[in-house]
DNA sequence: CAAGCATCAGATAACGATGTCATGTTTTCA
DNA sequence: TGAAAACATGACATCGTTATCTGATGCTTG
């Protein structure tokens, strides 16, 4: 007994077959007898012949990886993300590779490309912050992988998409505050270039209107979606003469913020202050009181994404053909929990 | 221009030299004159070459893959690790694989067993749960591929680990409460297959056994390391007769759900209770309020794992020798926030 | 019954790098 | 100064698969 790993050539012999007849029963090709079949099936069972992906990679143009290519600070479900992805690729056979890329960074070209084109990869998922980064994706676009965007913030002409509508969902949490009775409203915006950021602020703004109100510049403050970030705009906000009576928070770290600032000076929640996250992490649930947020659907998210992909790679690629592509929005809705009420009387 | 990308023999082509003389200078082995290396690293860099990973995976004994393996659900800070664990493999041209298994079920086996020799996988990184699973490893040692286990519970032969001192971690902030006067202190326990919950446990008992103290089963909970988990546990110590002053939870999740109870029924904090939870992720500073726990250096424990394995895989390989390995135990602290508090006078 | 076709199977050439070995040139140093 | 050692290069086999031929069978079909 070799202590080798068996080849297909081992396989071969002791079937008594060629290694392209046993290739051909591995990748369930027609032209092999019942009969034969079964004895190489048999045969690999016995030796656990296991074929080298990178050989498989080598000749043929799979890989069996799929990339998630993301940048720090990534969404804060950037790992559920992944595990929906996993859980879907791993019967399929793909893995998962991860990779963290400076957005800012000037080697962004140069990390992509090796990742790209050294790993022949089969396949990219795009998370924020760099689901709408040029640089990356025309990187992607150039070797021709197919690539899904989670949550993007523009649509695009190449490539695949998932995503809920954030203006409309910032839209409905900003109108159950203005139901609630709130007229004075504060908002706590995203950083810059994440996605998300646009949307959700003008989804805000776009609630106010239809309520006759202007957003108004003194109470609008820029976080950069962590908690930290959040605490100084959370203590400006409260120190106006006149303080809004309510915080939209572009996410629920920040909103997280908002309500610990609240604790410290004393004010009762919900009474004295609403506040509303946006994404439903876990930890909508754990602070106190629990946060009233729209609820990212991440699970189904990810699940639509690896469909998506899933589709496109077994579909058999035509050489001059371009990708194929396909773009899914999903329903959110809000979930109310305690830390939002009608204002207290003054 | 051909469309194709760039291969070594184009490369040798375009730099009159043979590939064998290319593949010399990509891997900057001796015998090669300045001259012709430089000449030849210029056409690289004209050409854009970018060696295919298969197939130097093919011919040598290296994929550039390194996995990271673990299991649902993965300890609170897994995203974290794997974000430490990319930038210091970046820079080495490995690149990260990530494999959720579910360590109960029946093919787990077979999942490693193709992950790892399908893959050629250099090395592997195991975290929680599936640090001390025997299954996982053994498929491991036996295509005795170098791999580092963060935080695991028992010490092992073969392997490296990362971890801190966790009986004593907890013994430190049993003791914290203990100096504050506490003497009825509940305790929350981690899940049965869990790294740390016997040792965190343990630790707890020590503490209370240098007061002269015997932990009292009616006071101790079993949970499941979620938020979820913990509540009823709560609930219940709650609603004895003689409730705890200060509930240790073995992980800060289940700390923040016994911040959520109390809360609920009015308890003022930390007055009524104290409470501490362990890990020190980013949720401990956003409760209100903030909890006294442990610090899990998560940056260094993931730099340390990461520099195991780099050492080991730059290491020159010999044919017999056995993996490498080492074992670190880092420092852990205290992080005292404002959960814990002498108990009030009754 | 020869020709045509679907089916089954194998020999052999890729894929793109690295390893082995051979060969020629230059340096070292006893 | 001559032999050994170090340097510089290249031809060619090799890793474990899949793809492309080519050949052999049996079964229709006109």
């Amino acid at each position: 007994m070799s202590d080798r790993k068996p080849t297909i050539i081992d396989v071969a012999r002791a079937a008594g077959a060629s290694i392209k007849t046993v290739s051909r029963v591995m990748n369930n090709e027609r032209y092999v007898s019942a009969e034969t079949r079964e004895r190489v099936q048999r045969v690999m069972a016995e030796l656990q012949f296991q074929p080298n992906k990178s050989a498989q990679s080598l000749k043929g143009d799979k890989s069996y990886l799929i990339a998630h290519v993301y940048g720090d600070p990534g969404g804060p479900y950037t790992g559920q993300i992944q595990m929906g992805l996993l859980t879907r690729f791993r019967d399929q056979g793909y893995h998962l590779l991860i990779e963290e890329i400076d957005y800012r960074g000037d080697d962004v070209e140069d990390r992509v490309s090796k990742l790209v084109n050294q790993l022949n990869l089969d396949a990219v998922v795009l998370t924020a912050p760099v689901t709408d980064n040029d640089t990356v994706i025309s990187v992607i676009e150039r070797a021709n992988i197919p690539y899904v965007r989670v949550t993007p913030q523009h649509e695009r002409d190449g490539g695949s998409s998932v995503r809920i509508d954030e203006r409309a969902a910032a839209n409905d949490l900003t109108m159950h505050l203005l139901a609630f009775g709130h007229r004075r409203i504060g908002f706590i915006k995203g950083p810059e270039h994440h996605a998300g950021t646009r949307l959700r602020y003008s989804g805000y703004c776009d609630a106010l209107r239809e309520y006759g109100l202007e957003p108004d510049p003194e109470i609008i403050e820029q976080g950069g979606f962590t908690y930290r970030s959040a605490l100084p705009c959370t203590r400006r906000l409260l120190s106006l003469a006149e303080p809004p009576t309510a915080i939209v928070a572009s996410n629920d770290e920040m909103a997280a913020a908002v309500l610990s600032v609240a604790h410290d000076r004393g004010l009762s929640l919900p009474g004295d202050l609403s506040v509303v996250g946006f994404d439903d992490i876990e930890l909508a649930e754990m602070v106190w009181p629990p946060l009233t947020t729209v609820k990212q659907p991440i699970q189904e998210l990810a699940d639509a994404a690896a469909e998506i992909l899933v589709n496109i790679l077994t579909r058999k690629k035509q050489p001059g053909e371009p990708a194929p592509q396909a773009h899914r929005v999903l329903p959110h809705h809000v979930v109310i929990r305690r830390s939002t009420a009608p204002p207290a009387r003054r």
